[in-house]
DNA sequence: TTGTATGCGTTATCAT
DNA sequence: ATGATAACGCATACAA
């Protein structure tokens, strides 16, 4: 087998203790015993067993991920790639491990994060989405087990829970505001699943952004698709259906991309037939021709943040739930212009 | 502190032994104490602590998922997350977790992985990339950890190790050869960094295609980028640079969309002025206008095998390695035409 | 078929 | 400052 606390100890001629307190750079240790132990460590090549430290301390300085269901949100999203990024990039400071939960549908997500609580496998969990009647949240709420949301909470009582988000109402209202500053006054908005709370968020800014216009909230200008593949198509296709239809259209990233396909089949030209605002700005609508304006959200800071958040809450589980908000910016490119009848 | 075995135990009147054997359900237990235990154990709402089940069995029942360095391959390819999702899928099957591992360098990756073997924090390890001269390859061997490898090992004896892999010789050669049979003689190719072994095979192919059809191989028709975003439009540029420039190009999904864009601007028509051949067929490519003949590598089914194979190694760890090749497919859409000077 | 006892590799609590 | 020794929560060899 391999080399223990045990073999060090006796290798050093101290107590296991003694090995496990240079371990842990504790301050009552001789410095010469702490040499002595050390060189111990190193010729016989020890690493502690982590699992075993675990067991001991009650900690198992994991973080769980928890990603969306396969079936809605496709894994094609660069979201998610680029939030686990900055994640890492924190958690790796404090040595944290990353623990990943990926399944198919929204039941065994469920039953994936229970699992993971339930037998301890992680000392916190950081939820990369957020749903309307979330029963995550409410779960996690519940058990009292440490946990960072990804989004806005649809509870009753945001301000139980630590989260990281966007502002996304105001992304919604920006982006369309600037169609109307355009003289745009027919826009679509065309969004995934509509159970996303960002989904929720960005309609209502929309929304206001045209009250506020005195424009009219057409419903056959929105549309949401649940799969991004082929749903973002046909929810493009239908909105622009419609006795007079959109002159602007708003959208993810993702599904500008479609689009911009489609647009092109349609032999309609972007910007001059069609004004495109997108969310996110994927690296995606920056090689887009045209490039894309898009509304940029910090992906990688919103991951960077949530592990701040988490350690902090780990750190004094006492306090009270802190939020953060990430700034966004637009980013104007080429998709868009002035509307003229 | 949570409900353990004990509990179960003296709630059931048995001893700790037996629950743990209706856990493992263990053939050797009566049906009628199995239902007294089993009813405890819902009364309870017990479930086994993970790490104490860990350090008493030596499994963690998990696996770490080994990403490049984000310094070179950027995280924004989709290839990662598709791969993930198949071997999450398999994964889940048998109840394995995953354990992600991202890192800055090169150097930091490294450290990573030794740090998952020596701490036993893993069962096995899949390595999401193939390098030349691959240091974690050569790591784990010495080590005789499971690990199985996507990507071919570019060791002195490959057999020695369980990997999973498209004939990379052969896409690359297809591409070319596809090319070639449409009349197109100047072929540029640009692909990711150099050390990587499946931009060595396709380079191969490339150049066995060629070679067969007594086509020239011009230096300055190849490119290699590291950094994906800026330096695949730089290498681009400096491939259609040259003196008498390609009439087609190969290149990564990804690389392929920025380059479109940049024809776009050159005032360049694909495929009239320029065809186009990607490897790996992300959605991307079918989405782009215009669609874009790719070579299909089934992403998704490389991790599902890689998986598979990973299991198959840790059932019995003295059978001989295993190698799986995952065909490919030439999806052809709009982007190539015949060449005529 | 079930119970007892020991081990897994640490940390933490007491002593000294 | 250091050493014994008891947890940590479970699996398993051995007994019965």
């Amino acid at each position: 087998m391999s080399v223990t606390i045990k073999d060090v100890a006796s290798e050093a001629k101290v107590a296991t203790s003694t090995v496990s307190r240079v371990l842990a750079n504790s301050p009552k240790i001789s410095a010469e015993t702490a040499k002595r132990v050390r060189k111990a460590i190193a010729d016989l090549n020890y690493h502690p067993n982590h699992t075993a430290r675990s067991l001991a301390s009650q900690l198992t300085k994991t973080i769980g991920l928890v990603m969306p269901s396969s079936a809605h949100v496709s894994f094609q999203n660069p979201f998610f790639p680029e939030v686990i990024r900055g994640i890492s990039t924190e958690a790796h400071k404090k040595n944290y491990g990353l623990y990943l939960t990926t399944s198919q549908t929204d039941e065994e997500v469920f039953e994936e994060v229970q699992r993971m609580v339930q037998e301890k496998r992680v000392d916190a969990i950081i939820l990369l989405f957020s749903l309307e009647n979330d029963r995550l949240v409410h779960y996690l709420l519940e058990q009292d087990f440490p946990f960072v949301l990804l989004g806005r909470p649809a509870v009753t009582n945001p301000k139980d829970v630590w989260y990281v988000n966007n502002d996304n109402v105001r992304t919604g209202r920006l982006a369309t505001e600037y169609l109307t500053l355009l003289k745009h006054e027919r826009i679509g908005l065309i969004l995934n699943r509509s159970d996303a709370v960002v989904s929720q968020d960005r309609t209502y800014g929309y929304k206001e952004a045209l009250a506020q216009m005195n424009l009219p909230v057409r419903d056959d200008y929105l549309a949401y698709y649940t799969d991004q593949h082929t749903g973002s198509q046909d929810a493009f296709i239908s909105v622009m259906s419609v006795p007079e239809p959109p002159t602007a259209i708003i959208a993810e990233d993702m599904v500008i991309f479609g689009i911009l396909r489609t647009v092109q089949e349609l032999g309609l030209r972007v910007p001059d037939d069609l004004s495109l605002v997108a969310f996110n700005n994927y690296m995606i609508s920056e090689l887009a021709s045209p490039p894309v304006t898009s509304i940029d959200i910090q992906i990688f800071e919103l991951g960077t943040q949530a592990m701040k958040l988490l350690f902090k809450q780990l750190e004094d589980s006492t306090s009270s739930p802190e939020q953060v908000i990430v700034p966004h910016q637009l980013i104007r490119r080429q998709s868009c212009s002035r509307w003229q009848k």
